[in-house]
DNA sequence: CAATTCACTTGCATTTTGCAACCTAAAATC
DNA sequence: GATTTTAGGTTGCAAAATGCAAGTGAATTG
């Protein structure tokens, strides 16, 4: 069931590689991190229109290695997925993946965010942190859509205060 | 030519995944920005086990996406690849990927070497940016193999003083 | 000028991916 | 309580990517 080909090398790069070099893992773990996703359904709405078949196998294999756990919900037909502290730890990993993609791809992000997330790295990964530690859903991070962000003021260090 | 697939989405993380989201881009951007490598040679031969197909239509991609650049040699035969602006500039990417890899997947990275570059991120980069610049090929980090390294003594921020 | 080195290409079998359709079980709705 | 909807997947199949071994052609060494 689990296509994982071969383990090539002991060094640390090459067997984070193993497991996270495709297309779609980062991604998967990334919108469990920033966006608030938690389920199949989600994922698969993601905008990145990632397969089914292929979702559920990266799924099993994110699972398989300790980077997210399935949570059943009391509802009875969906099941949640949380990332482990394992995969929370990727968080670094995937701030300087966006920020080097802001950077040198061309992409959607807005400048001053991409800014302000690069002058506060620490309170930005103490954020994710602090959102996973707590179970709170509300994006880090909205899908990067209209220039003129109507949502919820993200990401930023210096304006935390009690939520609500 | 080009395998490339297609583009999903223009968010940062996504974009940078379609260039370098499989088990190799990364694996070879690292041998040239930390281990000293240069030649189509050194990457073959680099234990990883990547066959030269691949190899080659990965180094056209990654040329193609302005992260190597072909520099011809004055011998003839011989071509060198080196990293560009945008090439170095995933140096916090794959530190951070491989303090990750360090941290939770089981490799043979010495724990003292790890925790050290975990304590100096700034200069490890510093040190990897300079290299860079002055076309240095010392490895910054050996290939971790024996536990009692006997290679130069690599990374450390504190002992910096004037090579040679 | 023969052998070797280097940087690839080519052919071919195997694996992985993408796509659409289908399935099962549990809510919701009527 | 039958039907529809929702959630989370499987299955089949064609297309693409990968791994492997062998070959190519230019430059260099002996």
């Amino acid at each position: 069931m689990g296509p994982m080909p071969a383990r090539r090398s002991r060094c640390p790069v090459s067997m984070s590689l193993d497991l996270l070099g495709d297309r779609w893992s980062l991604l998967i773990v990334r919108d469990l991190m920033v966006r608030g996703y938690r389920t199949f359904r989600e994922f698969q709405r993601s905008g990145e229109g990632i397969a089914t078949n292929i979702l559920a196998e990266r799924l099993h294999r994110l699972e398989a290695g300790g980077i997210v756990v399935r949570e059943p919900t009391g509802d009875g037909r969906s099941t949640h997925y949380r990332l482990t502290q394992k995969g929370i730890a990727l968080a670094p990993v995937l701030l300087e993946l966006l920020l080097w993609g802001a950077h040198h791809e061309d992409s959607d992000a807005p400048c001053a965010i991409i800014e302000q997330m690069e002058q506060n790295r620490a309170a930005v990964l103490a954020e994710t942190y602090r959102r996973w530690k707590d179970r709170d859903p509300t994006p880090l991070l909205p899908p990067f859509r209209s220039p003129t962000a109507p949502a919820a003021a993200p990401a930023a260090a210096s304006n935390r205060r009690k939520s609500k």
